[in-house]
DNA sequence: TTTTCGAATTATGCATTCATTTTTTGAGGC
DNA sequence: GCCTCAAAAAATGAATGCATAATTCGAAAA
C-alpha cells in the first residue's frame, strides 16, 4: 500500500532528510558562491537585488535570505540601507585567516594519518606526482587545482565533516588570494619542496610531523601572499 | 554647517560603520541565540514562526532571515515545509566538534603566549585562582563561568578576531554539553589540575606547551562528556 | 476501541506591497 | 565653472498576501 510507504518515510527522521525539497534560498546561496568564486562578482562589487533577482528569476525574499546567510560566512558585506557588496578581504583578514586554516589543516593531517587506508595514501601520492608534473611544465592553473585536490583529499580522509565544513567556509574567503601565492617562481619551487615533505610524512603516517608541515606550509603561503601583494602594489 | 558634518561621515567608510542602523534580523539572531543558550528554547523544540513573531513583536520576514542565518551556524535545523527546530547535537557532532575546538584553542594559546602583556597573564592568573576557590567550595556554576572567562581571555589575548569568531560559533553548539563535563568529582578534580598546568605554561609563555595542554584539555573534556552521557543513559 | 481516510485548519515558502532611506538629477546661487 | 540644495527616482527594510504543503480533527469502517 502507498500509505505505509508514506508513513515509513515520515516516521524515520533520516528519510525525511532525503525526501525534503530544496529551499530556494539555499540554492541561491550556492549560486552566489559560484558567481563569486568564478569571478563574475568581483570583491567590492555592489550586489543589486533587483538585477540579481531578474538574472536568477526569483523574487527578492529568497535572495535577501541568501545574502544574510553569506554575510556571516564572510563572502558578502551588508551595509544597512545601502545594499550588499561582495566582501573584500582586508590585510587583517588575510593575516588572521591563514593561521586559523593552518590549525585546521594541521588537525586534518593528524587525523588523516590515523584514519587513512593504504588506498587513501596511494591516491594522495598519485595526485602529488601529477601535480609535480604540472609544476615541471609550468602549468600554474593545473598545479593549483591538483594542489587543492591534495589538501581536500587529506581533509576528507580525516573523516571529520565538521572540520571540513569549517575549513571550506574559511577557504572560500581566501580562495582568490591563495592563487597568487605562487606568483614568483622561487616561492612556487619552495611550495613544491614543501609538498614533497608533506607527502613523505603522510606516507609514513607521521601525524605530528604532517601537522607541523601543513601548518608551516600555510604560514609560508601567507608570507608569499603578502609579498606578492606588496610587489603588486609597487607596480 | 550641518552639511559638512554629514558629508564627512559619509565620505569616511569607517564612520559609516558607526552610523549604520541595526538590521532587524541580526537582532533577532542574537535574541534567538540568547533564548537557546538560556535554555528557553530547548534542543528539538519546534520554533513556530507565528508564536515567535508575536513574542518578539516583528513580522515573519526578519525572523525567517534569522533562522536561515542560524541554520548554517548549527543552532537551528531547517526542515523544508516542516518548520524550524532548535538543533540537537548528535554524538557525531560532539565527537567532531571537540577536536576542532581543540585545534583552535591550541592556536589561541600559541598566539597568546606571543602577544600577552604581563597584565594579560596576571589577569588570567587572577581568574585562575578565583576559579580554584570555586572548585574548593564545590560551586559548579561559578567554576564553569570562571573557566569560560579564562579560555575567553586567552582567546582575546591571541589577538585574532577571526579565530575568536569561528571558535565562538562552534562553542555555541556545545555550550550545553560542556557544562556536564565536570559532572563527576574525579573529572572535575582532574580538570582543575589541567588548568594549573595551563596557567603555568602561559606564565612561562611556553606557547608550544600551552597549545598541547589546551588541546588535550579539550580532548579530556570530550571523553568526560561521553562518559557523563553514558552514565546518564544507564539511569 | 482502534484504525483509516478525508475535509478543515494551520504553517510554511515565496511573491508582492508599502514605508523609508539613499542616490540621482538638475535648477539656482556663488 | 563649481558647489548647494531640493525634488525625483531608485533601492532597501520589513510587513502583508497568496499558493501550497503539512497537520489536525472527526466521522466512518474494521
Amino acid at each position: 500500500m502507498e500509505g505505509s510507504v508514506e508513513r515509513f518515510l515520515h516516521e524515520n527522521p533520516a528519510n525525511d532528510e532525503l525526501v525534503r525539497p530544496p529551499l530556494l534560498h539555499e540554492e541561491i546561496v550556492e549560486h552566489l558562491r559560484d558567481l563569486i568564486f568564478a569571478g563574475e562578482l568581483m570583491p567590492g562589487t555592489r550586489v543589486s537585488e533587483k538585477d540579481l533577482c531578474a538574472r536568477v528569476g526569483i523574487s527578492r525574499t529568497p535572495l535577501r535570505e541568501a545574502l544574510k546567510v553569506l554575510a556571516p560566512e564572510g563572502l558578502i558585506t551588508l551595509l544597512p540601507n545601502r545594499g550588499a557588496r561582495v566582501a573584500q578581504l582586508t590585510p587583517e583578514d588575510t593575516e588572521e585567516l591563514f593561521p586559523v586554516m593552518g590549525a585546521l589543516e594541521a588537525l586534518s593531517g593528524e587525523l588523516a594519518c590515523v584514519c587513512a587506508t593504504d588506498t587513501d595514501i596511494a591516491e594522495v601520492k598519485a595526485l602529488h606526482y601529477q601535480m609535480a608534473l604540472h609544476h615541471r611544465r609550468g602549468e600554474r592553473e593545473d598545479y593549483f587545482r591538483l594542489n587543492q585536490n591534495i589538501h581536500r583529499k587529506i581533509m576528507e580522509t580525516a573523516g571529520n565533516p565538521t572540520l571540513a565544513s569549517v575549513y571550506d567556509a574559511l577557504a572560500g574567503r581566501i580562495r582568490r588570494v591563495r592563487y597568487i601565492a605562487n606568483a614568483s617562481q622561487s616561492r612556487w619551487d619552495q611550495a613544491k619542496v614543501e609538498h614533497e615533505a608533506i607527502l613523505a610524512a603522510f606516507e609514513a603516517r607521521n601525524g605530528a610531523r604532517l601537522a607541523v608541515l601543513l601548518k608551516s606550509h600555510l604560514m609560508n603561503k601567507l608570507a608569499a601572499v603578502k609579498k606578492a601583494i606588496e610587489v603588486g602594489k609597487m607596480r
